[in-house]
DNA sequence: TCTGGGGTCCTAGGACCC
DNA sequence: TCTGGGGTCCTAGGACCC
Protein backbone atom coordinates (compact mmCIF):
# COMPACT_ATOMS: atom_id res chain seq x y z
CA UNK A 1 0.00 0.00 0.00
CA UNK A 2 1.18 3.83 -0.44
CA UNK A 3 -0.05 6.76 1.14
CA UNK A 4 -0.38 10.20 -0.19
CA UNK A 5 -0.05 12.77 3.16
CA UNK A 6 -0.54 16.21 1.75
CA UNK A 7 -0.61 19.42 3.95
CA UNK A 8 -4.03 21.55 3.88
CA UNK A 9 -3.52 24.42 2.37
CA UNK A 10 -0.21 24.72 3.11
CA UNK A 11 1.28 28.27 2.98
CA UNK A 12 -1.38 29.31 5.12
CA UNK A 13 -1.00 26.66 7.50
CA UNK A 14 2.65 27.42 7.83
CA UNK A 15 1.55 31.38 8.18
CA UNK A 16 -1.17 30.42 11.16
CA UNK A 17 1.92 27.99 12.68
CA UNK A 18 3.26 31.02 13.41
CA UNK A 19 0.61 33.44 13.92
CA UNK A 20 -2.69 31.28 15.89
CA UNK A 21 -4.57 35.02 15.81
CA UNK A 22 -4.77 34.27 11.70
CA UNK A 23 -6.64 30.86 13.13
CA UNK A 24 -10.61 30.86 11.76
CA UNK A 25 -9.95 34.03 9.45
CA UNK A 26 -9.88 34.51 5.60
CA UNK A 27 -6.34 34.13 4.75
CA UNK A 28 -4.94 34.21 1.39
CA UNK A 29 -0.81 33.81 0.10
CA UNK A 30 0.37 35.85 -2.93
CA UNK A 31 2.38 34.60 -5.54
CA UNK A 32 5.56 36.20 -6.47
CA UNK A 33 5.38 40.16 -6.89
CA UNK A 34 1.90 39.36 -4.63
CA UNK A 35 0.58 38.84 -7.98
CA UNK A 36 -1.94 35.92 -7.57
CA UNK A 37 -3.66 34.20 -4.87
CA UNK A 38 -1.86 30.62 -4.76
CA UNK A 39 -3.01 29.31 -1.21
CA UNK A 40 -6.61 29.77 0.33
CA UNK A 41 -7.60 29.28 3.63
CA UNK A 42 -10.84 27.56 4.04
CA UNK A 43 -12.84 30.52 5.15
CA UNK A 44 -10.84 32.49 1.40
CA UNK A 45 -12.05 29.83 -0.32
CA UNK A 46 -15.38 30.20 0.97
CA UNK A 47 -15.72 33.11 -0.15
CA UNK A 48 -15.47 32.92 -3.22
CA UNK A 49 -11.88 33.43 -4.19
CA UNK A 50 -10.83 30.91 -6.99
CA UNK A 51 -6.68 29.56 -7.36
CA UNK A 52 -4.91 31.71 -8.96
CA UNK A 53 -6.92 35.23 -9.00
CA UNK A 54 -5.41 38.04 -9.82
CA UNK A 55 -4.98 40.42 -6.48
CA UNK A 56 -5.42 43.40 -8.25
CA UNK A 57 -8.94 42.02 -9.84
CA UNK A 58 -10.45 40.62 -6.13
CA UNK A 59 -13.42 42.80 -5.29
CA UNK A 60 -12.34 45.93 -2.66
CA UNK A 61 -14.73 43.76 0.13
CA UNK A 62 -13.07 40.85 0.14
CA UNK A 63 -9.73 42.83 0.07
CA UNK A 64 -10.67 44.61 3.32
CA UNK A 65 -12.03 41.17 4.90
CA UNK A 66 -9.20 39.08 4.20
CA UNK A 67 -5.36 38.84 5.64
CA UNK A 68 -3.53 38.46 2.38
CA UNK A 69 0.25 37.71 2.73
CA UNK A 70 3.25 37.77 0.47
CA UNK A 71 4.94 34.44 -0.01
CA UNK A 72 7.63 33.58 2.29
CA UNK A 73 9.05 30.24 1.06
CA UNK A 74 12.02 30.62 3.60
CA UNK A 75 9.65 29.51 5.82
CA UNK A 76 7.38 27.20 3.36
CA UNK A 77 10.75 25.16 2.75
CA UNK A 78 11.70 24.81 6.57
CA UNK A 79 8.33 23.33 7.78
CA UNK A 80 8.37 21.14 4.48
CA UNK A 81 11.55 20.25 5.45
CA UNK A 82 10.11 19.10 9.16
CA UNK A 83 7.31 17.53 8.42
CA UNK A 84 9.37 14.74 5.89
CA UNK A 85 11.17 14.93 9.33
CA UNK A 86 8.21 13.47 10.90
CA UNK A 87 7.15 11.03 8.50
CA UNK A 88 10.29 9.29 8.10
CA UNK A 89 9.53 8.34 11.53
CA UNK A 90 6.49 6.34 10.21
CA UNK A 91 8.28 4.65 6.96
CA UNK A 92 11.76 3.88 6.06
CA UNK A 93 10.19 4.92 2.36
CA UNK A 94 9.02 8.76 2.10
CA UNK A 95 9.06 10.18 -1.23
CA UNK A 96 8.95 13.97 -1.31
CA UNK A 97 7.07 14.81 -4.24
CA UNK A 98 6.43 18.28 -4.05
CA UNK A 99 6.75 20.73 -1.30
CA UNK A 100 3.41 20.29 0.87
CA UNK A 101 3.54 16.16 -0.35
CA UNK A 102 4.75 13.49 0.40
CA UNK A 103 4.10 9.80 -0.69
CA UNK A 104 4.96 6.75 1.37
CA UNK A 105 5.38 3.50 1.09
CA UNK A 106 4.49 0.88 3.30
CA UNK A 107 6.03 -2.23 2.03
CA UNK A 108 6.36 -5.34 4.39
CA UNK A 109 4.18 -3.49 7.04
CA UNK A 110 1.06 -5.18 8.74
CA UNK A 111 -2.09 -4.52 5.87
CA UNK A 112 -4.49 -4.71 8.82
CA UNK A 113 -2.74 -1.92 10.89
CA UNK A 114 -2.08 0.29 8.16
CA UNK A 115 -4.80 2.45 8.86
CA UNK A 116 -4.29 3.08 12.34
CA UNK A 117 -0.22 4.28 11.63
CA UNK A 118 -1.72 6.05 9.17
CA UNK A 119 -3.82 7.81 11.81
CA UNK A 120 -0.70 8.06 14.13
CA UNK A 121 1.35 9.40 11.63
CA UNK A 122 -1.22 12.53 10.93
CA UNK A 123 -1.48 12.99 14.40
CA UNK A 124 2.25 13.64 15.28
CA UNK A 125 3.10 15.93 12.21
CA UNK A 126 -0.03 18.28 13.89
CA UNK A 127 1.22 18.22 17.20
CA UNK A 128 4.94 18.28 16.52
CA UNK A 129 4.97 21.26 13.46
CA UNK A 130 1.33 22.65 13.72
CA UNK A 131 0.64 21.76 10.07
CA UNK A 132 -2.66 19.56 9.82
CA UNK A 133 -2.11 16.90 7.01
CA UNK A 134 -4.70 14.37 4.99
CA UNK A 135 -3.55 11.28 4.41
CA UNK A 136 -5.01 8.56 1.38
CA UNK A 137 -4.13 4.92 1.51
CA UNK A 138 -4.08 2.60 -1.81
CA UNK A 139 -2.66 0.11 -3.74
CA UNK A 140 -1.53 3.06 -6.45
CA UNK A 141 -0.74 6.52 -6.65
CA UNK A 142 -3.05 7.63 -8.35
CA UNK A 143 -5.77 5.55 -5.86
CA UNK A 144 -3.78 7.33 -3.01
CA UNK A 145 -4.22 10.89 -4.54
CA UNK A 146 -8.34 10.21 -4.78
CA UNK A 147 -8.64 9.02 -1.80
CA UNK A 148 -6.17 11.68 -0.53
CA UNK A 149 -9.28 13.77 -1.64
CA UNK A 150 -11.81 11.81 0.32
CA UNK A 151 -9.69 12.62 3.57
CA UNK A 152 -10.28 16.00 2.97
CA UNK A 153 -13.50 16.27 2.02
CA UNK A 154 -15.78 14.33 3.86
CA UNK A 155 -15.28 14.67 7.59
CA UNK A 156 -16.08 11.16 8.61
CA UNK A 157 -12.52 10.07 7.35
CA UNK A 158 -11.43 11.91 9.84
CA UNK A 159 -8.74 12.97 7.31
CA UNK A 160 -8.10 9.30 7.08
CA UNK A 161 -9.11 7.60 3.85
CA UNK A 162 -8.58 4.08 2.84
CA UNK A 163 -9.25 2.56 -0.82
CA UNK A 164 -9.00 -0.92 -2.07
CA UNK A 165 -8.52 -1.48 -5.97
CA UNK A 166 -11.86 -3.57 -6.27
CA UNK A 167 -14.28 -2.61 -3.59
CA UNK A 168 -18.10 -1.53 -4.17
CA UNK A 169 -16.70 1.84 -2.34
CA UNK A 170 -14.18 2.47 -5.01
CA UNK A 171 -16.55 2.07 -8.19
CA UNK A 172 -18.98 4.37 -6.03
CA UNK A 173 -16.21 6.74 -5.20
CA UNK A 174 -15.11 6.69 -9.60
CA UNK A 175 -18.11 6.59 -10.90
CA UNK A 176 -18.67 9.77 -9.35
CA UNK A 177 -15.92 11.57 -9.82
CA UNK A 178 -15.22 13.61 -13.29
CA UNK A 179 -11.95 12.22 -15.20
CA UNK A 180 -10.39 15.59 -15.08
CA UNK A 181 -10.46 15.74 -11.40
CA UNK A 182 -7.75 12.26 -12.04
CA UNK A 183 -4.03 13.32 -11.66
CA UNK A 184 -2.76 13.72 -14.83
CA UNK A 185 -5.88 14.77 -16.64
CA UNK A 186 -6.67 18.75 -17.60
CA UNK A 187 -9.07 20.45 -19.60
CA UNK A 188 -7.49 19.06 -22.91
CA UNK A 189 -7.20 15.66 -22.18
CA UNK A 190 -10.49 16.46 -20.65
CA UNK A 191 -11.84 17.54 -24.06
CA UNK A 192 -10.79 14.88 -25.91
CA UNK A 193 -12.07 12.13 -23.78
CA UNK A 194 -15.40 13.59 -23.50
CA UNK A 195 -15.36 12.82 -27.52
CA UNK A 196 -14.53 9.40 -26.47
CA UNK A 197 -17.88 9.30 -24.47
CA UNK A 198 -15.32 9.28 -21.19
CA UNK A 199 -16.52 11.79 -18.53
CA UNK A 200 -16.02 9.61 -15.11
CA UNK A 201 -13.34 8.02 -13.93
CA UNK A 202 -15.08 4.98 -13.44
CA UNK A 203 -15.37 5.05 -17.58
CA UNK A 204 -11.83 5.94 -17.43
CA UNK A 205 -10.86 2.71 -15.95
CA UNK A 206 -12.92 0.47 -17.96
CA UNK A 207 -11.70 1.99 -20.80
CA UNK A 208 -9.27 -0.38 -23.69
CA UNK A 209 -5.48 0.42 -22.09
CA UNK A 210 -4.26 -0.27 -26.23
CA UNK A 211 -7.00 1.70 -27.30
CA UNK A 212 -6.07 4.83 -24.62
CA UNK A 213 -2.57 4.75 -25.67
CA UNK A 214 -3.08 4.71 -29.34
CA UNK A 215 -5.37 7.87 -29.29
CA UNK A 216 -3.41 9.99 -26.05
CA UNK A 217 0.16 8.27 -24.83
CA UNK A 218 1.32 5.93 -22.48
CA UNK A 219 1.13 7.97 -20.10
CA UNK A 220 -2.64 7.89 -19.98
CA UNK A 221 -2.63 4.46 -20.39
CA UNK A 222 -0.72 3.88 -17.16
CA UNK A 223 -3.56 6.41 -15.52
CA UNK A 224 -5.82 3.26 -16.95
CA UNK A 225 -3.81 0.72 -14.84
CA UNK A 226 -3.83 2.55 -11.58
CA UNK A 227 -7.06 3.34 -11.82
CA UNK A 228 -7.30 -0.47 -11.94
CA UNK A 229 -5.17 -0.41 -8.80
CA UNK A 230 -2.07 -1.97 -11.07
CA UNK A 231 1.26 0.43 -10.19
CA UNK A 232 2.57 2.07 -12.77
CA UNK A 233 3.64 5.16 -11.93
CA UNK A 234 7.51 5.28 -10.24
CA UNK A 235 8.58 8.38 -9.40
CA UNK A 236 11.47 10.29 -10.13
CA UNK A 237 14.51 8.82 -7.29
CA UNK A 238 15.03 11.28 -5.47
CA UNK A 239 19.11 10.93 -5.70
CA UNK A 240 19.02 12.11 -9.03
CA UNK A 241 19.93 15.62 -9.89
CA UNK A 242 17.79 17.93 -12.36
CA UNK A 243 17.85 17.67 -15.62
CA UNK A 244 17.60 21.30 -16.22
CA UNK A 245 17.31 24.73 -13.85
CA UNK A 246 15.11 27.55 -14.55
CA UNK A 247 14.73 31.18 -12.86
CA UNK A 248 12.51 33.55 -13.62
CA UNK A 249 10.76 36.18 -12.34
CA UNK A 250 8.55 39.04 -13.75
CA UNK A 251 9.39 42.47 -13.14
CA UNK A 252 7.70 44.31 -10.73
CA UNK A 253 6.84 46.67 -13.49
CA UNK A 254 7.06 46.85 -17.11
CA UNK A 255 10.25 47.73 -18.81
CA UNK A 256 11.53 48.24 -22.05
CA UNK A 257 15.49 49.46 -20.40
CA UNK A 258 17.87 47.46 -21.81
CA UNK A 259 20.01 47.90 -18.58
CA UNK A 260 16.87 46.57 -16.65
CA UNK A 261 16.93 43.23 -18.69
CA UNK A 262 20.94 42.89 -18.23
CA UNK A 263 20.88 43.31 -14.61
CA UNK A 264 17.98 40.72 -14.42
CA UNK A 265 19.34 38.33 -16.39
CA UNK A 266 22.81 38.68 -14.37
CA UNK A 267 20.90 38.08 -11.38
CA UNK A 268 19.30 35.86 -12.87
CA UNK A 269 22.17 33.24 -13.97
CA UNK A 270 23.73 34.27 -10.75
CA UNK A 271 20.76 32.08 -8.63
CA UNK A 272 21.11 29.04 -11.70
CA UNK A 273 24.57 29.04 -10.97
CA UNK A 274 24.37 28.60 -7.26
CA UNK A 275 21.14 26.11 -8.05
CA UNK A 276 23.69 24.46 -10.10
CA UNK A 277 26.85 24.38 -7.61
CA UNK A 278 24.70 23.08 -5.04
CA UNK A 279 23.41 20.44 -6.52
CA UNK A 280 27.16 19.27 -7.85
CA UNK A 281 26.33 19.52 -11.97
CA UNK A 282 28.01 21.04 -14.66
CA UNK A 283 26.29 23.13 -17.59
CA UNK A 284 26.62 22.58 -21.57
CA UNK A 285 24.30 25.61 -22.65
CA UNK A 286 22.18 28.63 -21.66
CA UNK A 287 18.94 29.56 -22.50
CA UNK A 288 17.85 32.81 -22.16
CA UNK A 289 13.90 33.83 -22.80
CA UNK A 290 11.82 37.00 -22.35
CA UNK A 291 8.25 38.17 -22.78
CA UNK A 292 5.81 41.18 -22.87
CA UNK A 293 3.03 41.00 -21.29
CA UNK A 294 0.40 39.22 -22.42
CA UNK A 295 -2.29 40.93 -20.52
CA UNK A 296 -1.16 44.25 -22.18
CA UNK A 297 -4.04 43.82 -25.24
CA UNK A 298 -3.45 46.51 -27.73
CA UNK A 299 0.26 46.63 -26.63
CA UNK A 300 3.00 45.32 -29.26
CA UNK A 301 3.98 41.95 -28.16
CA UNK A 302 7.20 39.83 -28.73
CA UNK A 303 8.32 36.63 -27.39
CA UNK A 304 11.69 35.12 -27.93
CA UNK A 305 14.22 32.50 -26.90
CA UNK A 306 17.65 31.14 -27.71
CA UNK A 307 20.23 28.82 -26.43
CA UNK A 308 23.98 29.35 -25.74
CA UNK A 309 25.81 26.68 -26.25
CA UNK A 310 29.17 26.72 -23.73
CA UNK A 311 32.67 26.08 -24.56
CA UNK A 312 32.97 23.57 -21.75
CA UNK A 313 30.90 22.61 -18.92
CA UNK A 314 31.03 24.77 -16.60
CA UNK A 315 29.65 25.76 -13.41
CA UNK A 316 31.63 29.20 -13.29
CA UNK A 317 29.18 32.08 -12.73
CA UNK A 318 31.36 34.22 -14.85
CA UNK A 319 31.20 31.91 -17.98
CA UNK A 320 27.19 31.38 -17.33
CA UNK A 321 26.75 35.20 -17.29
CA UNK A 322 28.69 36.36 -20.47
CA UNK A 323 26.89 33.28 -22.10
CA UNK A 324 23.29 34.82 -20.76
CA UNK A 325 24.35 38.28 -21.94
CA UNK A 326 25.19 37.21 -25.45
CA UNK A 327 21.70 35.57 -25.62
CA UNK A 328 19.79 38.71 -24.48
CA UNK A 329 21.75 40.66 -26.94
CA UNK A 330 20.89 37.88 -29.38
CA UNK A 331 16.82 38.25 -28.60
CA UNK A 332 16.67 41.57 -27.27
CA UNK A 333 14.55 44.40 -29.15
CA UNK A 334 14.10 47.85 -28.35
CA UNK A 335 10.30 49.03 -28.35
CA UNK A 336 8.49 46.54 -25.99
CA UNK A 337 7.40 46.78 -22.58
CA UNK A 338 8.88 43.19 -21.51
CA UNK A 339 7.17 42.03 -18.63
CA UNK A 340 9.40 38.64 -17.49
CA UNK A 341 12.61 37.04 -18.39
CA UNK A 342 14.27 34.11 -17.34
CA UNK A 343 17.87 31.76 -17.30
CA UNK A 344 17.66 28.44 -17.96
CA UNK A 345 20.65 25.97 -17.58
CA UNK A 346 20.80 22.95 -20.37
CA UNK A 347 22.63 19.87 -20.86
CA UNK A 348 23.78 19.76 -17.16
CA UNK A 349 26.31 16.93 -16.16
CA UNK A 350 27.26 15.42 -13.14
CA UNK A 351 30.53 17.27 -12.19
CA UNK A 352 31.98 13.87 -10.31
CA UNK A 353 31.50 11.45 -13.44
CA UNK A 354 31.81 14.14 -15.90
CA UNK A 355 34.25 12.50 -19.19
CA UNK A 356 36.08 15.67 -20.01
CA UNK A 357 36.77 15.44 -24.01
CA UNK A 358 39.74 16.84 -25.16
CA UNK A 359 37.61 18.88 -27.34
CA UNK A 360 35.32 20.27 -24.62
CA UNK A 361 37.95 20.96 -22.10
CA UNK A 362 38.80 24.47 -22.86
CA UNK A 363 40.64 25.45 -19.75
CA UNK A 364 44.05 24.35 -18.41
CA UNK A 365 44.01 22.45 -14.80
CA UNK A 366 45.04 25.19 -13.08
CA UNK A 367 42.36 28.03 -14.33
CA UNK A 368 39.63 25.04 -13.50
CA UNK A 369 40.80 24.75 -10.01
CA UNK A 370 41.15 28.98 -9.14
CA UNK A 371 37.54 28.56 -10.85
CA UNK A 372 35.97 26.15 -8.51
CA UNK A 373 37.96 27.86 -5.31
CA UNK A 374 36.64 30.96 -6.30
CA UNK A 375 32.95 29.93 -6.86
CA UNK A 376 32.93 27.27 -3.58
CA UNK A 377 34.01 30.53 -1.83
CA UNK A 378 31.92 32.70 -3.18
CA UNK A 379 28.62 30.29 -2.26
CA UNK A 380 30.13 29.89 1.23
CA UNK A 381 30.42 33.63 2.15
CA UNK A 382 26.64 33.90 0.41
CA UNK A 383 25.29 30.67 2.75
CA UNK A 384 26.71 31.95 5.88
CA UNK A 385 26.04 35.98 5.97
CA UNK A 386 22.92 36.28 3.64
CA UNK A 387 22.31 36.06 0.31
CA UNK A 388 24.03 38.74 -2.07
CA UNK A 389 26.66 39.50 0.37
CA UNK A 390 29.13 38.56 -2.35
CA UNK A 391 27.60 39.70 -6.04
CA UNK A 392 29.31 40.03 -9.54
CA UNK A 393 29.27 43.61 -10.08
CA UNK A 394 24.93 43.70 -9.58
CA UNK A 395 23.38 46.77 -8.85
CA UNK A 396 21.56 47.22 -5.91
CA UNK A 397 17.60 47.20 -5.03
CA UNK A 398 15.42 49.67 -6.28
CA UNK A 399 15.14 48.61 -9.68
CA UNK A 400 12.15 47.78 -12.54
CA UNK A 401 12.89 44.27 -11.93
CA UNK A 402 13.23 44.07 -7.97
CA UNK A 403 10.51 42.14 -7.03
CA UNK A 404 6.80 43.48 -4.70
CA UNK A 405 6.59 41.50 -1.68
CA UNK A 406 5.24 44.13 0.79
CA UNK A 407 3.21 42.20 2.55
CA UNK A 408 5.97 38.96 3.87
CA UNK A 409 5.95 38.07 7.08
CA UNK A 410 9.00 36.97 9.21
CA UNK A 411 11.45 34.21 8.27
CA UNK A 412 10.81 33.06 11.65
CA UNK A 413 12.56 29.89 11.39
CA UNK A 414 15.76 30.92 9.47
CA UNK A 415 16.25 33.93 10.40
CA UNK A 416 16.89 34.76 14.00
CA UNK A 417 16.69 38.69 13.60
CA UNK A 418 13.32 38.47 12.30
CA UNK A 419 12.35 36.35 15.09
CA UNK A 420 13.60 38.58 17.32
CA UNK A 421 11.81 41.54 15.32
CA UNK A 422 8.61 39.79 16.06
CA UNK A 423 8.99 39.34 20.18
CA UNK A 424 9.92 42.75 20.60
CA UNK A 425 7.65 44.58 18.32
C1' DT B 1 -0.16 49.96 -11.93
C1' DC B 2 -0.86 45.55 -10.85
C1' DT B 3 -2.15 38.49 -13.74
C1' DG B 4 3.68 33.17 -10.28
C1' DG B 5 7.63 30.01 -10.76
C1' DG B 6 9.90 25.66 -11.45
C1' DG B 7 9.79 21.36 -12.95
C1' DT B 8 8.91 16.57 -15.83
C1' DC B 9 7.67 13.63 -19.58
C1' DC B 10 6.19 12.63 -24.13
C1' DT B 11 5.43 13.12 -29.10
C1' DA B 12 5.82 14.88 -33.67
C1' DG B 13 8.59 16.02 -37.08
C1' DG B 14 12.95 17.37 -39.27
C1' DA B 15 17.69 16.07 -40.43
C1' DC B 16 20.48 12.66 -41.57
C1' DC B 17 22.15 8.02 -42.83
C1' DC B 18 22.37 3.71 -45.53
C1' DT C 1 10.67 9.58 -66.11
C1' DC C 2 10.71 6.95 -62.35
C1' DT C 3 11.49 8.76 -57.15
C1' DG C 4 12.06 3.40 -51.06
C1' DG C 5 12.03 2.30 -46.63
C1' DG C 6 13.64 2.13 -42.31
C1' DG C 7 16.40 3.54 -38.71
C1' DT C 8 18.45 7.06 -35.23
C1' DC C 9 19.01 11.33 -33.07
C1' DC C 10 17.67 15.78 -31.79
C1' DT C 11 14.67 19.65 -30.72
C1' DA C 12 10.51 22.33 -30.09
C1' DG C 13 6.45 22.48 -28.09
C1' DG C 14 2.40 20.53 -25.72
C1' DA C 15 0.43 18.98 -21.55
C1' DC C 16 0.54 18.40 -17.01
C1' DC C 17 1.89 18.88 -12.04
C1' DC C 18 2.15 21.66 -7.54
Amino acid sequence: MIALVDCDNFYVSCERAFAPRLEGLPVGVLSNNDGCVVARSRELKALGVAMGAPLHLLPPAIRRQAVLLSSNYALYGDMSRRVNQVLAEFSPDVEMYSIDESFIGFAGFDTAGLEAHCHRLRDTVCRWTGIPVGVGLAPTRVLAKVANHLAKQQSAYEGVCRLEADSAVTRHVLERLPVVELWGVARRTGERLALMGIDTAWQLRQADPGRIRRAFSVVLERLVWELRGHPAIDLDDLAEPRRCILVSRSFGRLTGEPGDLQAAVRQHAARAAEKLRRQGSLARAVQVFLRTSPFQVGEPQYRNSVVVPLAGPTTDSRDLFEAAGRGLAAIFRDGYRYQKCGVMLLDLVDDRARQLSLLEESRSEAERDRSQRLMATVDRLNREMGRDTVRFGLPGKDNAWALRCERRTSRYTTRWDELMRVKIG
